[in-house]
DNA sequence: GTCTATACTCTGATAGAC
DNA sequence: GTCTATCAGAGTATAGAC
């Protein structure tokens, strides 16, 4: 019901955002996208006047799709164990359905440093101002009750999950190849990474 | 002594290497390089024909100047805590003198998944193929002398590993502007980093 | 081996009809 | 809003003199 009644820009949000993840900026062709989007090449430059604008578009509706939902894992009022399971679910599940994100986001922001600040740092304070007093908090639960080790920075944490989470994903391609696995085996691996990971990590904190 | 007597051939594969980090194949420019390198553009296509050979000679030296630092790590004959803590210094020290290289490695694999089989797996039975049975039996001793956990895959622990060491060093861009800080305190936060990963896992494999 | 000049191709962008 | 045709610029590649 949803599929036929897109718009034209819409379209070709879509396909820009496929080709730009797969290509980046300067891999990726007006043409193709036109073409992946079924329209004329003209209808780019009509919406979006130029290649430039259209990436900056993608780019910043791919940061505001991820943001909110990372937002909501971190504030939701979980005890610490079950916090680390949900967002090691939730990365994988949200990087693994959009390939290439990851990487997207990461290697265009290594290069534009300016955007990241734009579209990041700018939401209210910032994402990462708002969470580390949050883990920070629940560190500090979890070291009085004598389950979590002293020495545990709430930086360092998120830096790790996300590092154990997202490389795999980014790598994926590297990783088949290395490891000789097909498509499907590949999921299946991603599927069960999600309680190894967990558990890797809760196991790591633990005094 | 040695930094006149380039030929200019050595110093065009120089230059190469680090436009081609910076920007990836389709970013990088001749051009660029040629001027990096103080020589003429028509001497790129001199000595390396085309900008797709030029590329493909970078990234051979590059996975071949890593492959055999780590090979040499994983088959040195160390105990299983010192030999983790030797990986994780070795990958982050490779890693952080040559920005740009685990980037470059994770993207153009990904989109030239042939050039990896080419690079890394052919090299006498492949790096994976040599590596994994001698941390498998090292995990092996390890559990039954009661110091690792039993359900420890070696190739997970080598993947985490590698996630903690490399996605912070990718994502570097990144982690500096969302954290706020500058050149100098991100080198010391990956220094301290050694020793806060190489803790981090060894706590994680611990019964 | 090195340089200059140039050919050729690709692609982002626009003008203008409908 | 959409399409065709076309331009302008950038960038790779080569020919040929030295």
């Amino acid at each position: 019901m949803t599929s036929k009644k897109e718009t034209t820009e819409e379209k070709i949000l879509e396909s820009a955002k496929k080709i730009f993840y797969q290509k980046g900026l300067k891999g990726a062709r007006m043409q193709e996208i036109a073409d992946d989007a079924g329209v004329n090449k003209a209808m780019l430059h009509y919406y979006f006047r130029s290649k430039d604008k259209l990436f900056d578009k993608v780019f910043e509706q791919s940061v505001q799709s991820v943001t909110p939902v990372l937002m909501n894992v971190f504030l939701k009022e979980t005890e610490l164990d079950a916090k680390i399971n949900n967002l090691v679910e939730i990365l994988i599940d949200l990087f693994l359905k959009e390939p290439y994100l990851s990487n997207f986001i990461v290697n265009e922001l290594s290069q534009n440093p300016d955007k990241l600040y734009r579209n990041v740092m700018d939401s209210e304070g910032g994402l990462i101002g708002q969470i580390i007093p949050v883990i920070n908090e629940q560190l500090q639960v979890g070291i009085e009750k004598g389950i979590v080790k002293d020495d545990i920075k709430p930086a360092e944490l998120i830096l790790n999950i996300m590092s154990l989470c997202l490389l795999p994903i980014m790598a994926q391609g590297v990783l088949q190849q290395t490891l000789g696995i097909d498509d499907d085996r590949m999921d299946r691996f991603m599927e069960k990474r999600k309680q190894t990971v967990t558990k890797f990590v809760l196991a790591a904190i633990q005094p």
